[in-house]
DNA sequence: ATGAACCTTGTAGCCACTACAGGGTCAAGC
DNA sequence: GCTTGACCCTGTAGTGGCTACAAGGTTCAT
């Protein structure tokens, strides 16, 4: 498979998968006579993890530590539910912020009554003083 | 008042109020004789500004716009309602995407049976086969 | 033989900062 | 008056995770 056929298999662009090589991330693969990139099924199934564990929001860092403990098929899988979870809390807590924010914006909208800027809740919002000057 | 000071009273960091100069969005203020960066009670109220609408995450370049429209005080405000809104929107979308997230790790994460990597549900989630063999 | 569609390397850009390095200034304390 | 430490200055480089060129080489169909 040359570059272009395995980003088309695996749903990670060309230059993700030139990007993932030079970071370590996926070995280096043979080269053609012509210097292409010549890559085989581990190149692939190797990718695809990647992609999934990235669509999950996996940083890359984590990506890399999941894929060491996944080449080592002996160790406990305590370490993995570890990452995962960590994982998990963050995006709890990212709701919950996005959540708050959502009501403030909700609430800060839901003020406006489409009138001049001079009378405008959502500026007067951000603004800092009740009798708000200007900005500048 | 000095950077430094106008940084505690705004709580936007001294970098980033330099870098806020840089991109424009607030005025070179005027300098001591020592060439420190001088400022006054308007670059006070336009930090205050920038920040709480970074807090309520808008883009720097949505930022710009908003102080754009703040100052000019006799235009109708339904553009800042459109910025607001559309803002929003992506708000709801990310919360949208990032539970159904939650879900997806809290499966995965209650089927981990704590015992090998080999079989590890999480690495099995992840990784491309079903009979999956090394990532590389 | 020509053109399109691929491949190569290397570099720069995105966002919104953050973190230095290497200097200058100022106020307090001795 | 001298030191110390906290501040200030500019300029540059780094962060994450790509993405987008530029400038060239290869392959394949027509």
């Amino acid at each position: 498979m040359k570059i272009g056929d395995i980003a088309a298999a695996t749903g990670v662009h060309v230059e993700t998968i030139r990007y993932y090589e030079r970071e370590g991330l996926v070995p280096s693969p043979p080269r053609t006579a012509s210097n292409y990139r010549s890559y085989g099924d581990a190149h692939r199934r190797r990718l695809t993890f990647i992609r999934r564990a990235r669509d999950l929001g996996f940083s890359l860092v984590q990506v890399r530590e999941l894929l060491d403990l996944a080449d080592d098929r002996e160790r406990p899988c305590v370490a993995v539910d570890e990452i995962a979870s960590k994982h998990l809390l963050r995006v709890r807590e990212k709701i919950a912020e996005l959540t708050a924010l959502r009501k403030e914006l909700d609430h800060m909208i839901g003020q406006c009554r489409h009138g001049s800027i001079s009378e405008c809740r959502i500026i007067d919002a951000l603004a800092p003083e009740t009798g708000r000057g200007p900005t500048r």
